[in-house]
DNA sequence: CTTGATACTGAACAAATGTTCAGTTACCTA
DNA sequence: TAGGTAACTGAACATTTGTTCAGTATCAAG
């Protein structure tokens, strides 16, 4: 068998380049990056990341970073399971959190929550909501609504009664819309930042 | 005072192909993207863009797109401020939750929550905590913690005995480490996807 | 050792890139 | 309605781009 590379410290270096650059390098670049001497190793290397999924062609032939490399995060397992070793850690693929949390970019927007009416659905004061637009809510789902004028952020419920807002707080009591309801958005997921 | 150009529809349309393409297109993708016939046009457009902030150069000179273009959410108020009218959505700025959640990429990891015993701070199973390594925890901040032999997270607290983890949950009584604590990190934010 | 597959070098090339120039067009305001 | 400023056109240019070629170096397996 003949020599293999080894990827994994390319991979870093290119990682660093495509967060700090926010771009992919050209070829000339990678020659100092990886510490070649001719643009031909780099297509050589460039066709093993591709093949590897840290890079993609799109339909012109450029290339693309993708979540692979780019994302901020790397993803691991449970808490319970321990905390990853530092092997592990080199190992694990990043995944890009705008991927991960919002499915439709053109119509998801942010909200800042205030009110403690979600409390016992984990949802706090401070916490930011990402809520799309767009489609009819279901039974169960959390939707920012406007209830006889006012904005509010409740659990969309419906019943043989018709439609009901339930908070997620024992202090608090459901709403039945008198006049008006309109659905906002469907909240799709919570964020929290500490500090 | 001479024709001024609107810049929204050019943004717009800047924003759709970014997002699809992942990258900034050239200038003569932005002739037909932009509907001009010269490239000359195009740099003047650019330069505007840059002024305003939505594209940056680098130290090469290159084009670069900015949170302000390339981010998936837009930022808007709070809940019971309202919901915003298509015209605010489309002067709202995007953000990245990448770059809003997430300080030192290299040492930030995602873990996913199990057991309730952080319900009361709003952190259910299922959650997934991103969590800084390499710091040293205040008291009063949430961290993953192995004490004597377990992992777990919890709240750290410094007091006259020493150190000890507390849970956010009353069905469950602090810790305190017997023979060994290792930190494996802070946690800097949650994130919450439904369905 | 020999063999063979892969990594890599060095040089060349056509195509595509961003920039620049002079000149024209459109629009607001006075 | 006239003037002036910015938007825009059309064409040209030097660089830089990714790709390709033939050939050498390296390493593992038989």
């Amino acid at each position: 068998m003949p020599r293999t590379v080894d990827l994994k410290e390319k991979i870093k270096e290119l990682r660093s380049f495509v967060r700090s650059e926010r771009r992919v390098p050209t070829y000339r670049e990678m020659l100092t990056l990886f510490g070649y001497r001719s643009t031909n190793s780099v297509a050589g290397l460039i066709r093993k990341l591709v093949e590897a999924g840290f890079l993609l062609r799109d339909a012109g032939g450029r290339l693309v970073a993708t979540d692979k490399l780019t994302g901020s995060v790397r993803m691991l397992g449970f808490v319970q399971a321990g905390f990853p070793s530092p092997a592990e850690e080199q190992e694990a693929d990043t995944l890009s959190l705008d991927e991960y949390m919002i499915r439709r970019p053109e119509s998801t927007f942010m909200l800042t929550v205030n009110g403690d009416s979600m409390i016992d659905a984990g949802i706090q004061p401070g916490d930011i909501v990402l809520v799309e637009k767009g489609e009819a809510p279901r039974s169960g789902q959390i939707v920012v609504a406007q209830v006889d004028g006012d904005w509010t952020l409740k659990y969309y419920v419906k019943d043989r009664a018709g439609v009901r807002l339930d908070p997620a707080n024992r202090n608090y009591r459901f709403i039945r819309p008198r006049q008006s309801l309109v659905i906002g958005g469907i909240v799709r997921g919570v964020i929290r930042r500490y500090e």
